[in-house]
DNA sequence: TTTAATGCAAAAGATTTGCAACATG
DNA sequence: CATGTTGCAAATCTTTTGCATTAAA
């Protein structure tokens, strides 16, 4: 899949924009590692962000590139797949079921649903391969850590 | 949320069951490790598991929580949450999208849909927290990896 | 000019591997 | 008893940090 040219435009504006507002300066560097995100249709991990970096930009180090992508990240200009500096965690419930996760702590839970069970997948989908299972993430704050942001 | 006594029962016949057919030995080790992911609600990461698995056998080690989680996994008895030995993934569109996920070899696409963006989630799910976002994770073989498994 | 960001090198953290001792089937 | 599994220690891979230099506003 192919991030169009107007798309990819609109998303470099917007990370300017939010970047004078919020005082984030605009370096070279993280000019040309949001851009090779936000023009990329897969969504790569920091290595992939700094090989595709360095061919613009050829003395980018790998630091640089996990500070950006948390500031990014911090800032709400990208988002992590799965959670967010997590660990890789394991599920021994082999019954289908569904996610919520909390961005803050981790906090982690399962729940049910057979509306959910019977989602249908756009025809689109497909084409990308054969699936195997479905299941829905709901990202959110837990209780917990919703008391201590006050 | 608790698992009840008889469901971790189940999960534990079957993961002996699993064992036997497929040639794997019964360890003190595994079967410990095992129970814990089996009777634990949230979804514990290698050192967690390491952590209460060393309540019930002191002397175990950190290796033997990977080979052991890994082995699980590979044999269907446990499910990474996320995508399984994947590292950090980082994602600049920031539109409502759904991803499907490569098991085997991390291929990652998004796609669109507007039923999808209107799922009704069980009340259950508040009650965890709040909640910000809802996305769709469908798991599956790409196509080129089809065609590798041939 | 002031302040924040970068690159380097080193530290810290997470995961994997080789191998001798040991336990399971 | 044979073989696969474990624990240890060391290696490897990934991510973070301190600090002097450099660049943005």
């Amino acid at each position: 899949m192919k991030i169009k040219k107007k798309e990819i435009e609109q998303r470099m504006k917007h990370f300017e924009t939010v970047c004078r507002d919020e005082g984030i300066k605009l370096t070279h560097q993280r000019i040309e590692i949001f851009r090779e995100i936000a023009q990329s249709g897969d969504h790569p991990n920091a290595e992939q962000v700094f090989q595709r970096t360095r061919n613009r930009i050829p003395t980018v180090s790998l630091d640089t590139i996990y500070r950006t992508l948390w500031l990014l990240n911090d800032h709400g200009l990208v988002k992590t797949l799965g959670a967010s500096r997590e660990r890789n965690r394991f599920d021994a419930n082999l019954n289908s079921h569904h996610h919520f996760v909390c961005g803050d702590c981790g906090f982690t839970r399962d729940f049910y649903s057979n509306d959910l069970d019977k989602i249908r997948l756009p025809d689109s989908v497909d084409s990308y391969g054969e699936i195997e299972a479905t299941h829905v993430e709901v990202r959110g704050v837990c209780r917990k850590c919703v008391e201590k942001r006050r």
